[in-house]
DNA sequence: CAGTTCATCTTGTACGTACATTTATTATAA
DNA sequence: TTATAATAAATGTACGTACAAGATGAACTG
């Protein structure tokens, strides 16, 4: 015990025993010490280096070396050293949520995060089941896609318990309105906005709006549909507009067009808004059943350009989506509550703000100008 | 990660996960280690400082350096009581992969695990990282989807360390043919002769067999595929073999069709085999810009009878896959594992087999019957 | 006054040297 | 053959240098 370094060693530890340094205070420089203790850098580090592994110090490169809080290591829990990651989603396989997975997946890996998947199936009761699983473990952060976002959450104690314990979660697709959490999301009223616009900047003027209405982003697309609506005063005819919900997802939009089609009313429909491309592609095929031609008969527009919209023979016009993008910035953006909540000395984590995206339309096939004096390509 | 003293930590760090070092083996001595890596003596004593704090080695004065013996310290650790699984698939995002997942995902779910998904993205460098990180933690039991199943693997290390460690493991869609691990897999050679078998009952004579060949499923399929030719005595012309991997998926197989059919030989074809739906899907994009009809000119059968198989106008023959039943499968196999393991007086684990999904198909409207007897529906 | 640049201080990485201490092997002598 | 001593080899301590990279505050600029 009589070399040097451990000299330096025991002279650092009893000023932090004896409280000569307080947590978090910044002790002497590598070169200050050299100085003190006669010794060579090399010997300082040794002896600092010791201290680091140990838990009594840590050492920030540009700033300087600092007094570990001790009183904090007693949680004791991260022995492993280990950064886990939550992600709820309601799907795993269905639709655009692989792409999103996967973004998030790449970029918290590629940061040594290892990533757990839950999946709700859109039910509460699993989602609750979900959440004090991950509540009685140590997750450093979770990643929520709501669960029918557009009721109210039964599970609102769980969210405030996770805030309670100081661990961050951000909401992506859409987020539970009365927790205003930091969420990664579309525009989603602008993107239903932007799918009726173009429709009526094509000249149409009735236009069937189909929208899944126990999810946030249905209840807003269909929103931005009824507001272009108003804003290029076109008269909305109320039977132009189909809801639904998830489990009817299958079989109550397609009646509904069906005899919307069907009838012989004087103002047939010569547009149709979907609330997605999985919806599109579906009633593209009922519309084909009923020989009704895209776009020759009637403009169909999805949202999502997923990869449903290009493999059927009519290649949808769609709003896109970010997906993996979202999934990405999901990640970052955790990553960055999480940092911003291990550096104690800035509380400030208000840096860290949600995203929204502006969306954008990809114009395909499946829409038709029906303006005369226009050329269409 | 670049540093010099951090890659001599993985290097070394790798050579114990995977077996190389057994526990209390002398690895090479500074000096060694020096001109291996070619490093000044200050670097490597960094890289195996850090490695000695972290627990993975020890050093004795005089003697060398040792690799620790980890087995004593997992035991004091799995004090959590949680159950892990880990999923390793090749993509998480694409085509049938979600379903696998997500059948996987619940059934595990239900029982208590938690699990965990990392993807290799179809490379073994990936994959080699993700079972370092695997065999550095403690997980009960791992389900795997191989990484380029038909080439030969530069991993086997892991697995067998994997074996070692005695943390069970099973394969799901192919395997590792050197490992001979419990599987679940389908009958992917019969598959391929079915799709064969039936474009040669409805009377075709030329059929284009398209396949993937850097996975085992191509190369079985393809093995089916001739097969059916030989067994049905119909002369194959090696023109017809369309052959492509992963990297080539969106180029090769259209441009091979392509200067297939347009072509104006004598003997042209009347079928096209299709490796899965994905490729089926793009290629009928292809006919379809060659004025090509499907099923009247080019019959054409797919894979797998993914979501894809339905969405276009014509609705595709194909292979039916089990996917989210097999994730169910492999779900409850590693489950019966894990549990054979934990009741040590019976050693025999040999009661958990390997499952071999017979292929089924379904028929749709890509096909047509060129039997001038036979009354087609 | 706000924003930017730059010098300076801090820790991080990497090279070199020298000698000390401990252990294992080999050679030597009783 | 056995005990001892010399030797070699391994890790441990300690010195030095150089440059990289991050953080900070002062000087500068628009």
């Amino acid at each position: 015990m009589e070399t040097k370094y451990n000299m330096v060693k025991k002279a650092i530890k009893s000023k932090i025993i004896d409280g000569t340094f307080t947590p978090h205070q910044k002790i002497s420089s590598e070169s200050e010490l050299m100085k003190q203790f006669d010794v060579s850098r090399h010997t300082v580090r040794l002896a600092i280096g010791d201290l680091v592994t140990t838990g009594w110090l840590y050492r920030e490169q540009g700033s300087g070396t600092f007094c570990a809080d001790r009183s904090a290591l007693d949680t004791k829990q991260n022995v492993s050293n280990q950064k886990n990651i939550a992600i709820i989603t309601t799907y795993i396989s269905d639709y655009i949520f692989p792409s999103i997975i996967r973004g998030a997946e790449s970029r918290l890996s590629e940061n040594g995060y290892q990533v757990s998947i839950f999946s709700t199936n859109n039910d509460h009761e699993n989602e609750k089941r979900i959440l004090e699983k991950i509540l009685s473990q140590q997750f450093d952060g979770i990643i929520i896609e709501p669960t029918k976002s557009a009721y109210s959450n039964p599970n609102i104690g769980y969210y405030l318990n996770l805030e309670r314990q100081s661990i961050p979660y951000i909401m992506i697709n859409a987020y539970y309105d009365e927790l205003e959490p930091i969420s990664v999301v579309m525009d989603e009223e602008k993107g239903g906005f932007m799918q009726a616009e173009h429709l009526i900047k094509l000249g149409h003027k009735e236009i069937i709006g189909c929208f899944k209405t126990d999810d946030m982003q249905g209840t807003k697309r269909m929103k931005g549909f009824l507001k272009a609506h108003r804003h290029y005063k076109i008269p909305l005819n109320p039977k132009n507009i189909i809801t639904y919900n998830t489990l009817e997802k299958w079989s109550k939009p397609i009646q509904e067009l069906e005899k919307l089609l069907t009838t012989n009313n004087p103002d047939k429909a010569t547009g149709l808004v979907c609330y997605n491309d999985e919806l599109a592609i579906k009633l593209l095929d009922v519309l084909r059943l009923n020989n009704i031609r895209v776009p020759e008969d009637l403009s169909i527009i999805g949202y999502d350009d997923s990869t449903l919209s290009e493999v059927s023979e009519v290649k949808l016009t769609s709003i896109i989506h970010p997906k993996s993008q979202m999934g990405r910035d999901a990640a970052n953006t955790i990553i960055d509550l999480i940092s911003a909540k291990i550096s104690t000395k800035n509380k400030d984590s208000s840096q860290v703000q949600s995203i929204v995206y502006s969306p954008d339309i990809v114009i395909r096939s499946s829409t038709k100008d029906l303006n005369p004096e226009t050329i269409t390509s």
